[in-house]
DNA sequence: TTGCAATCTTGAACCAGATCAATTTCCAGC
DNA sequence: GCTGGAAATTGATCTGGTTCAAGATTGCAA
């Protein structure tokens, strides 16, 4: 709770009268490794702070494969966004790789805490803002760099990951297949 | 200009005022086909909004390939978010692909109207959320289909946009060259 | 501590899509 | 209405990465 709450005074300041109003509203709930908070074809109702732990949302091909789009840590914000905005059918799931605490936040309180709150909607922008930043900035990754490129891109700028995933979700992260990762780990080791 | 006020007003309501206000503030210009609104390497100062005509953001990889990462047509924002939100230069260019009309919104104009008219915070939080949305679609598109699929899906999904992109530039932007493309559009005529 | 299931590695054959090179078609500007 | 350059097609060849199949490792549940 108190790692949401040092995130948004990143940004903007809060009053103690603040604080209690978001504390009030807002709780953390701990879940268990592997536990999937959404599951395809389900409504994003949430969207995901993540306090403590690593979540990832993915989805599957029709001939069964899975597909990891996104990983969030400690201080990053997860969700499908279209499902959330719109409330139709997510084609995405969500689940913890790690024992995790997160605080899950729905249109409607996100609504109710910006008007009590106003500033809070300034919050809530500059991260839908960096988000998209980064949306834009994967896509350009992913054109960009070879199989090979990517791999090392990724191993040399975020080495934490590695520990924490394994490797057939990073592979599937970068766009390539579980026995290629290896192939290339073998490679620069 | 009252293609954005018409925009505007899908997602809020705007007082005679308050569009008197975005009236005197904004305005539009003109530019003639492959136009740079943005050169890769320096700042990108503006979001584009598209009242009419067609732009494109692409960049180059070190190998002098060139690659479409979004187009915009009618009704859209563009712009390099990340250069937009930080003020650093970006890897990105913006060129019209036609005579085009647009509507160039500095993060200080964005300011300055947001408080001016409270609302519209509201219009340019939505707008970054669909983006995102887009993105987080566009990231899920590229990594479920092959190419084939890609361009099958985007020829159903979009016919009009082939009408008005030079092909090399749709093949760029689905991830393949345009010899590809060529083959498979002879496939599937 | 053991046993089983999930993950990772390795090899060999294969293929989607790239690259290179040679025409052909399309236009924008004179 | 020419004409030169950009865009598109087509064929031949090559390769980054996949797929399939078979072990080797790891890790966790009982």
């Amino acid at each position: 709770m108190d790692q949401l709450l040092a995130h948004i005074q990143q940004y903007i300041s809060l009053s103690g009268e603040e604080i209690t109003i978001l504390k009030r509203t807002l709780s953390t709930t701990t879940f268990d490794k592997n536990h999937k908070l959404l599951e395809a074809g389900e409504v994003c109702h949430f969207n995901y702070f993540v306090c403590k732990g690593c979540l990832r949302m993915y989805f599957f091909k029709e001939n069964g494969t899975e597909h990891t789009t996104q990983f969030a840590i400690e201080n990053w914000w997860l969700s499908d966004y279209l499902s959330y905005l719109t409330q139709l059918k997510s084609p995405f799931s969500i689940e913890t790789l790690e024992p995790s605490e997160v605080i899950a936040l729905s249109p409607d309180t996100s609504d109710l805490l910006a008007t009590e709150i106003p500033q809070l909607s300034k919050y809530f922008a500059l991260i839908t803002q960096r988000a998209y930043a980064a949306a834009q900035m994967r896509i350009k990754f992913l054109q960009e760099f070879s199989g090979e490129e990517l791999f090392n891109h990724f191993t040399s700028h975020f080495p934490e990951f590695l520990q924490r995933v394994p490797q057939y979700m990073m592979a599937s992260y970068l766009g390539f297949s579980p026995e290629y990762y290896s192939r290339l780990r073998k490679k620069t080791p």
